[in-house]
DNA sequence: GACAATACGGAGACTGTCTCCGTTTAGCAA
DNA sequence: TTGCTAAACGGAGACAGTCTCCGTATTGTC
């Protein structure tokens, strides 16, 4: 890539990083453009579609799921309190954008979709999380690591569109974590 | 209302039920008015806001919602089939319309939305099926109807926007119904 | 039949998406 | 350094959807 497409490139990712923050992800594409101080015309080239940009935005978040998903692997006490962390911390991790729960849940298990590899990251960790309480014969295995993403990112995308916090969210979670475990 | 006033506004509602059916809640509105044979401002008279229509067209659709939880309290099996039964009616309910699971679920509990009046419908039915499974002591008594909306909507949200069927939707309703189960 | 209130409807302002294509620039080779 | 070419730029503008304004038409009443 030339140096000039690749400054441009950067400087789009950057600005539509604040702009999904802090307009969400409907907030208008030329006005990123402009943000970035390029045309319309670069920004659609190197971004094709508006999922390609929020999934170039998503890049070094993935990082931030993994460790996050080690940490919940380590966390203290009963396969309850494992699940519900891990519950909480993914539905913080899917809603650092407003309608972001919405994007990621609904391209969950679609192969096509252009943030897929970001939602096999989430998928993959949350599975760890399964299999670690598998071992211990905590949790019913009749049910898939993407089952409970849809769960879980269901209650989150309804908490997102609602506007509910955390603690809004907690009882709901533990309905589903109650719900998994034997 | 004058009849040529009460007459667009049958055929408006008419033409916004059968786009929301066919092409989903983000449909045209001035598209809608054309098939109505009106023009832009006659619809926006009528309905100031996209929500308005949508509220306008879920007018008889509450009468079967009343219908379906009524059968649903009739419904023969133990707690966790007649809670299932319930599930996968709110679901398809909730259904009719590409979108609509968002839409009603993201309303749910907010005073100030257009749609509240058919959110408290479905809400209420749900509480009626809810009531009847407390009388016999089988479900936990921590929860409210407006957080058992959420749950089994979050689901519905998710499933309209993969495009699931209910058999999918299925293993994932189990799960909540077996958090609420005592 | 006249008149006032009510309602109509479409032109057009505005916003966002996305493309086309003339212009500019980076990077390389002589 | 200069010249060249492929790559990249960017903005004008086509297109679509939202929503309003206001001149025109219709209704219902006296």
């Amino acid at each position: 890539m030339r140096a000039d497409a690749q400054r441009n490139y950067d400087r789009i990712v950057e600005a539509a990083r604040m702009a999904f923050r802090e307009r969400g992800y409907d907030t208008s594409l030329d006005q990123i453009a402009k943000d970035a101080g390029v045309g319309p015309g670069t920004l659609y080239r190197h971004f094709a579609t508006r999922d390609d940009l929020i999934d170039a935005v998503m890049k070094a978040w993935v990082d931030h799921v993994e460790e996050t998903a080690d940490k919940a692997l380590t966390h203290e006490g009963g396969p309850r309190e494992v699940l519900l962390n891990w519950f909480e911390e993914y539905v913080r991790l899917i809603s650092v954008h407003k309608g972001g729960p919405a994007k990621i849940t609904g391209a969950m298990g679609d192969d096509a979709s252009p943030i897929r590899t970001k939602c096999q990251v989430l998928q993959s960790a949350g599975g760890r999380v399964l299999d670690r309480l598998r071992d211990e014969d905590a949790v019913r295995d009749d049910v898939t690591p993407l089952q409970v993403a849809r769960l879980v990112g269901g209650i989150a995308t309804v908490a997102d569109q609602s506007e509910l916090d955390l603690v809004a969210v907690r009882p709901m979670l533990e309905v589903v974590a109650d719900g998994l475990l034997k």
